[in-house]
RNA sequence: GCGCCCAUAGCUCAGCUGGAUAGAGCGUCUGACUACGAAUCAGAAGGUCGGCGGUUCGAAUCCGUCUGGGCGUGCCA
């Protein structure tokens, strides 16, 4: 809200300083570093004196006699150096925030372009880790955050079902435990952890010998062929692996609109769609002698990707014909834009509880009227940093055959991995060589079932949180209990994933993953809790409703808010408030759902400050008691709505 | 070798496009619950922002360089 009233101000001051000075500027506003320097500071003096040559102190007095009175301002002041710092008119900024805060989001329109946010993208082969807890916590906040932003967005999970990991586990199961597909199936329990297990077996399998590795070809190889029953246990797998992923992303407020199956792209023929484009447009080709010989390969000597290459080629097709990862990708993305020209078959996968489908892709017999799919103006992948060459590969690959709109449209989330502290392994009985050992941290390695199963995370986070609440609250129902230390948990995990800005590993640690104080989501909830609170007992004691405010706020005496003590507490929280969507939209542009995690950190930081100072229930003036109500109700409802962009919910109690 | 990233308080991190006294959390120490529930709050201690140059009225922030660490640079994904 407080985005429109600068553009307001700035355009003010742009014209004057136009027509007094005869000078274009962009004006620029910032935040001074505390709230007595006043709201809004303009270092726009400094500017002006470059190009004016004199002293910007002089100028900035200049400017605030000049200026005169400006729509929505108390004041104006000169500061330092040369700032110019403008006092907002509390009254009616608050009249305005009321307004804003209370009334309704316009959803997105839907004629509008579609974005594309693909994540999770886990291989269905094992179970979940806090690796991928980080990729889906980023990835579905900034679903949630490009949503409440306008932009109508469909959510893609890619599931590689036909490479090395699934035949590794097939491996597994068919020459260690010389199971069929119905014993397979007659496995109970956690699917994904049995594999997890499985997988690490496999991998010292082939240690043991590296003639091993050929059962991963023939497994690959049927597969590849389909119609067999090692190619039918291995989609089995993949299939149920999935859904144990579905559960445990369900578990932390995740959901998705399509799982888009690598299988599919190549019984489709999306890649020979995409080969028959590369090869037309000359962006790939055979290579006939030299290493790469019966290679085809992309040129890239003419991007600016060939520096961080010893040669300046990539393999794109094999010598035996298969594609590389990054070509079936270039005809993802392709499809994504709907570039390609073809589509998958769709049919529906799963419900979830809140009524919405998750579709998949399939090769064939696809439902009759599945919702549009692709075409997307814009695509987000969420993948981590480790990849980032071959992204930039697959966005060169839309580039050379001649989609520049789309390759500028393409964007890589790059996120930095969560690892592991050799603390952290000791607690886990994880052996560590003794070079690793030395190490601040050390690599997940799902290949060696080194890591922590997101779904054990999530157990411990919930126990713990039972404790807690049990603790607090021995009258509480089971069922009380399970609900609250569920959202306790979630907020606690989603909080903890989002955080850290992205580019920064995460060493991970039990002790601080399972903190419940401080800088946590559980800190933030509480808060809220408190807040809510205080609107229960008012309705209780005094019969308050929440539509009560809009009606007696007309009458209020604001003169409270300029109050020296009180006034500038009251308000410190109020433009704190007001700058939801500048974060927001910040984080947007950043990717740093850090800047929305660290924001909602600090109002509920203010918020708990203001609550031990000031009484609300107890006041006995009327005004300072609904001007208090008011900051209560708003700080709820803003601060709930920035938390629900996180995934993470309000307790009723806790 | 080349490319990308990181280095700020004992520990884990913020610090937006350069701007007004470098901020949080954890940990340590001192205080505050007959309640709008202390999963909280108030206060204290703790920093030549990795080193050295440069640009600028002004640098944690931009540029160069060095040191230390991480990750890429596969006919793996």
């Amino acid at each position: 809200m407080i985005v429109k009233f600068q553009q307001e101000l700035k355009e003010r001051f742009r014209r004057f300083i136009l027509d007094k000075y005869g000078v274009e500027l962009e004006v620029i506003t910032e935040y001074p570093p505390h709230a007595g320097l006043g709201d809004l500071a303009l270092p726009l003096p400094f500017a002006l004196a470059r190009t004016v040559r004199q002293p910007p102190r002089k100028l900035a007095e200049e400017i605030v006699t000049g200026i005169g009175v400006l729509p929505g301002l108390a004041k104006l002041e000169v500061a330092g150096g040369g700032y110019i710092n403008c006092f907002f008119d509390r009254r009616e900024f608050l009249l305005r925030l009321h307004q804003d805060i209370t009334s309704e989001r316009k959803p997105p329109s839907e004629e509008g372009h579609r974005v594309i946010v693909e994540h999770t993208n886990i291989n269905p082969n094992k179970a979940a880790h806090i690796g991928h807890l980080r990729n889906a916590c980023l990835g579905d906040s900034l679903v949630r955050l490009l949503r409440w932003s306008g932009e109508k967005v469909e959510v893609q999970n890619y599931i590689d079902n036909t490479g090395v990991q699934v035949a590794d586990v097939v491996v597994g199961f068919v020459h260690l435990e010389g199971a069929t597909l119905e014993d397979i199936k007659k496995i109970p329990g956690k699917f994904d952890y049995h594999c997890w297990d499985l997988y690490s077996r496999v991998t010292e399998y082939y240690q043991q010998d590296e003639a091993n590795l050929s059962k991963r070809q023939e497994v690959l190889a049927h597969i590849e062929a389909g119609n067999n029953p090692i190619a039918e246990i291995a989609q089995y797998i993949a299939t149920r692996i999935v859904h144990c992923h579905l559960a445990t992303m369900h578990r932390i407020n995740v959901q998705y609109d399509l799982l888009a199956w690598e299988g599919d792209i190549l019984h489709l023929k999306f890649w020979e769609r995409a080969f028959d484009m590369l090869k037309s447009r000359n962006a790939i080709h055979l290579e006939t002698e030299g290493k790469n010989k019966g290679c085809w390969v992309m040129n890239l000597e003419e991007s600016e990707l060939v520096s961080e290459l010893e040669e300046p080629e990539k393999i794109i097709v094999r010598s035996d014909g298969t594609v590389t990862y990054v070509g079936k990708d270039i005809a993802y993305q392709l499809w994504k834009f709907g570039l390609l020209g073809q589509d998958f078959h769709y049919r529906k996968f799963h419900q979830y509880p809140d009524g919405s489908l998750l579709w998949t892709s399939t090769s064939n017999g696809g439902t009759d009227e599945p919702p549009p799919f692709g075409k997307g103006e814009r695509v987000y992948n969420v993948i981590d940093v480790r990849q980032s060459y071959l992204q930039k590969i697959v966005y060169e690959g839309l580039r050379v055959l001649g989609f520049e709109k789309e390759f500028r449209h393409s964007t890589h989330f790059a996120y930095e991995m969560v690892a592991l502290t050799p603390s952290c392994c000791q607690e886990l009985a994880l052996s560590l060589s003794p070079e690793e050992r030395k190490k601040p941290y050390v690599e997940i390695s799902g290949r060696k079932g080194r890591g922590v199963k997101a779904d054990d995370l999530i157990d411990k986070l919930t126990d713990k949180a039972k404790e807690e609440v049990t603790i607090r609250n021995p009258e509480f129902t089971p069922q009380e209990v399970e609900e609250l230390s569920r959202q306790i948990a979630i907020g606690a995990l989603r909080y903890f994933m989002v955080k850290y800005s992205r580019n920064k590993v995460i060493p991970f640690d039990f002790k601080e993953a399972l903190n419940f104080e401080g800088e946590t989501g559980c800190y933030i909830q509480y808060a809220v809790v408190r807040a809510n609170n205080i609107l229960n007992k008012l309705s209780e004691r005094e019969g308050f409703q929440e539509k009560d405010i809009g009606e007696f706020l007309p009458g209020v005496d604001f003169s409270v808010l300029n109050e020296p003590g009180e006034g500038d507490d009251l308000w410190e929280i109020l433009t704190l408030m007001s700058k939801l969507s500048e974060v927001v939209d910040m984080s947007i542009q950043t990717l740093e759902i850090s800047v929305l995690a660290k924001y909602c950190f600090t109002l509920a930081q203010k918020f708990n400050a203001f609550y031990h100072k000031y009484q609300v229930l107890r006041e006995g003036d009327v005004n300072r008691k609904r001007i208090r109500i008011l900051l209560v109700y708003l700080f709820r409802t803003q601060l709930k709505r920035a938390l629900a962009l996180m995934g993470i919910e309000v307790p009723s109690r806790m």
